[in-house]
DNA sequence: TGTACATCAGTGAACGCGCGTTCACTGATGTAC
DNA sequence: TGTACATCAGTGAACGCGCGTTCACTGATGTAC
């Protein structure tokens, strides 16, 4: 249907991670099953072989993708707050891209739980996290980016340099806390609201623990 | 061989529990069996519907069990810190019982992250969690000690009763973070020291997140 | 331009497994008289 | 104390399922001459 159908189905690959990917949003990666995936598309189960080794490396590239996802909601995330913040000075602007770091990831896992859970999944159904154990916590281009709002908190005085080292690690920490806590449904907040305004609190209480005295962006 | 050998095998339902539990550690939730719970104990697969409605009912035995031995090994632990600081000032000791919280809490994820896992597991695998989605996060005992902890910060003036509201569950928010994070293999220490050490310095961002000027213990 | 050939993305059936769960049962235990 | 009976924790075999994966294959596509 889409501009490169070459061969019998076209793009195959991609669109088994696109149905594994809906797939896992649906029903969970517990639940997830190669041949679900390849009758969905049509396609006899055995044709995924052609593609990925097995359902794991599917599942890897689902995760993949995810962390991709991640990455991308991160980085729109904080040019939005820096369009909505053109005339603030450097410390306004800085707390507001550490925030919108700290949004964005929630925002996410609460958006795409399932998602979220394959991603730091448990072994036997994705070893992707395991995969990178040797990288820095989260995906690649989050940590950057989270790193990159940590540098900007020290360079506009929000925070001394002697906080910097670290707390873009402990601050994913927070941030993953949060969303595991929220996807596990470990932690219970009666209405979106109150589930913001502890996002909000807690957002706050990670720049006073940075070594913040201003909070307010 | 124990005490209670009553009936044709004694206390299976306890049995089942243990061996469970054992079989979880070492092979993780997702690929444990009833079937393999039941050789393990010399007993027919299906004498484990005696005493559990299904195998999900047998993990969410172990997923108790398992909340209890944190709540326990958290109430040690804060019990020794008291112990450690008989002649400190009340400052001291507040801290020193918050710190001892959060130490265990991670303690017990690193020592048991099979179990941890499946006590804030995947849906499908343990409901656990979910049923207890209502509740304050984390098992109902932790979650008592770390209120606790976080009041004797407060009368201790180590923070202020401003900062109370809220605080005990942005302190597990941290903590179960750090753990996850650690059991999932998204964050990666080269050593146990270091690992210690990342953990210190987010006991101290913790607290100052938590509203405190004094972080010594 | 047409033909012969190599490539490779797909098919369809089957293998083989382990699983949770159900069935009809047996035999040990506890209890009433 | 002894016997008849109810209870219930266990057995063993089987059901039925869905799964990942393998096998030998087919037929469409791309390529060399």
């Amino acid at each position: 249907m889409t501009a490169k159908a070459t061969y019998h189905h076209g793009d195959l690959r991609n669109a088994l991670v696109e149905t594994a990917t809906e797939l896992v949003r649906a029903g969970g990666g517990e639940s997830f099953s190669l041949r679900d995936a390849a009758a969905k598309l049509g396609v006899s189960a055995n044709a995924t072989y052609r593609h990925f080794d097995s359902k794991s490396a599917l599942l890897t590239a689902v995760a993949d993708v995810g962390a991709e996802k991640l990455g991308q909601k991160m980085r729109r995330k904080v040019a939005e707050a820096e369009r909505q913040n053109e005339r603030g000075d450097a410390t306004t602007l800085a707390i507001a891209w550490f925030k919108a770091t700290g949004r964005a990831y929630v925002a996410f896992a609460i958006e795409e739980p399932e998602i979220f859970r394959v991603m730091y999944g448990p072994h036997g159904v994705c070893q992707y996290a395991r995969a990178r154990a040797g990288q820095p916590p989260a995906d690649p281009t989050g940590a950057l980016i989270l790193g990159e709002a940590v540098d900007r908190l020290v360079s506009a005085g929000v925070i001394g340099p002697e906080n910097r080292a670290g707390g873009d690690v402990r601050a994913w920490t927070v941030f993953h806390g949060f969303s595991s806590a929220v996807v596990e449904g470990a932690s219970y907040f009666p209405t979106k609201a109150a589930r913001g305004q502890a996002l909000e609190e807690l957002l706050d209480f990670t720049l006073r623990g940075l070594g913040a005295t201003m909070l307010t962006a």
